[in-house]
DNA sequence: CAGGCGAAGATTGTATAAAGTTTCGCCTGT
DNA sequence: ACAGGCGAAACTTTATACAATCTTCGCCTG
């Protein structure tokens, strides 16, 4: 019996030249080097990665359905902006799904998997002692990824997957200290309650760190909208 | 004040030829009028909508994304088929979310949306007394999304969106009977339940009607993958 | 000098054409 | 008669060209 059915001989995932651009946006963006509202040309982009406009407006169109990036009818695309709203409901939206995320997570946990979460502890231990603040933004969003990866659930990382893209799009606009990262001891805690399999403690902890995060957030109440310059100028 | 910042002119959803194509066939597949496994061409969609293949393979793209495409590298689009893992991952997905969405429905109930449930109901009935099968599985699906429509939750409205669809082709291609429709006086305890604004039992008629749609599928245990093939002709 | 009109420039939306890949029928050799 | 390989057709993929739209800047008018 052959491992795969289906053959597919190369493209594990990211092989063609769409898939390339589609990840560095992506990676742009959550390191907080696009911000929010930023213009995402066409042709600009297609010449940064040797690309033609067919091929940049198929990635930017897939980063559509991830959130993060928004196109407005004959203007072009650009960085998302989401409203105080859209962040409430994103943050409820993992405060639903992350708990039993890391529920899953304890069943699937191995000497293997351990080793990958306590590999990416160190690395993001290491970006934030650097002072790195890209990487770490980075890595806080990879945990969250790893463990559901690790959960073996493929819709909810797929959910998970949009949900992180936004949140890092969230804390860059509303944040109100600069936090330096959020709690990566909180990760070290979730990873110990993962390694005892304690379901119950993983949800806990993972339930209070969203919280937490989303405490962090200044997000008022009306549904403002797009006020951000007379928000800005007004101070 | 403008009641809107951003024009908007007109478009308000679905004005363009590529949401037409999109809502065009996602209506084939969910109506079950397009089964699992049908080619679909880019040049007998384009020639069907009087479109581009530019304008069908963006229609297509946003199908994949939303798990009812598959496209398969250098051989075209195709009506997905979900595995059975996949089904149980989507029916946990939804007795996870779905709950919570009656429970956000019954904070939003108002005599306009129970209007609208009502009416939904009432087509439901006529659809299955009428034994019109492929309405009734459609307005059985738009029950739900009307539920999360109601909900206000748009990052839901969206997850759930993906689920229903995917669960239309769960339920072809794995239910045991030919059953008729799945529980339409289910459907009406649930509004019962929201006009009540009892949460608990909302959640709970959710919940419990989602496991017995569940309970009708034949899931086989073994992570089976694509052995459809070998299945039907071992029988 | 403020405000509005208009043309030029740039950018996106759409269609069409060229290039590469897969599939399937058919033919040849054993 | 059958296995294996060759070749053409059909399709997808990618690139380029055209058309429509919006933005911007300058200029004119009040």
């Amino acid at each position: 019996m052959a491992a795969k059915t289906r053959p597919k001989p190369d493209t594990p995932d990211a092989s063609d030249r769409v898939s390339r651009i589609r990840e560095g946006v992506t990676a742009a963006i959550l390191e907080h080097r696009l911000l929010p509202g930023t213009k995402l040309g066409e042709d600009e982009i297609g010449e940064i990665y040797g690309a033609s406009r067919t091929l940049v407006r198929t990635a930017l169109q897939q980063l559509v359905h991830e959130g993060i990036v928004s196109i407005e009818k004959n203007r072009g695309a650009f960085v998302a902006r989401p409203t105080p709203a859209d962040a409430r409901e994103v943050f409820e939206a993992r405060r639903l799904i992350e708990p039993t995320i890391v529920d899953h997570a304890c069943d699937a946990v191995s000497p293997a998997w351990l080793d990958r979460l306590r590999r990416h502890l160190a690395e993001e231990r290491e970006a934030e002692l650097r002072g790195d603040a890209r990487a770490s933004v980075r890595l806080s969003g990879e945990f969250h990824r790893l463990v559901a990866e690790m959960s073996g659930h493929s819709i909810y990382l797929g959910f998970l997957k949009e949900l992180i893209a936004r949140s890092s799009l969230i804390i860059l606009l509303y944040r109100r200290h600069d936090t330096p990262a959020c709690g990566t001891d909180h990760h070290a805690g979730i990873v110990a309650a993962i390694r005892k399999r304690d379901k119950a403690a993983a949800r806990e902890q993972m339930l209070s760190h969203l919280t937490e995060i989303e405490a962090e957030l200044f997000l008022k109440d009306p549904a403002a909208d797009e006020m951000r310059l007379a928000d800005v100028l007004g101070a």
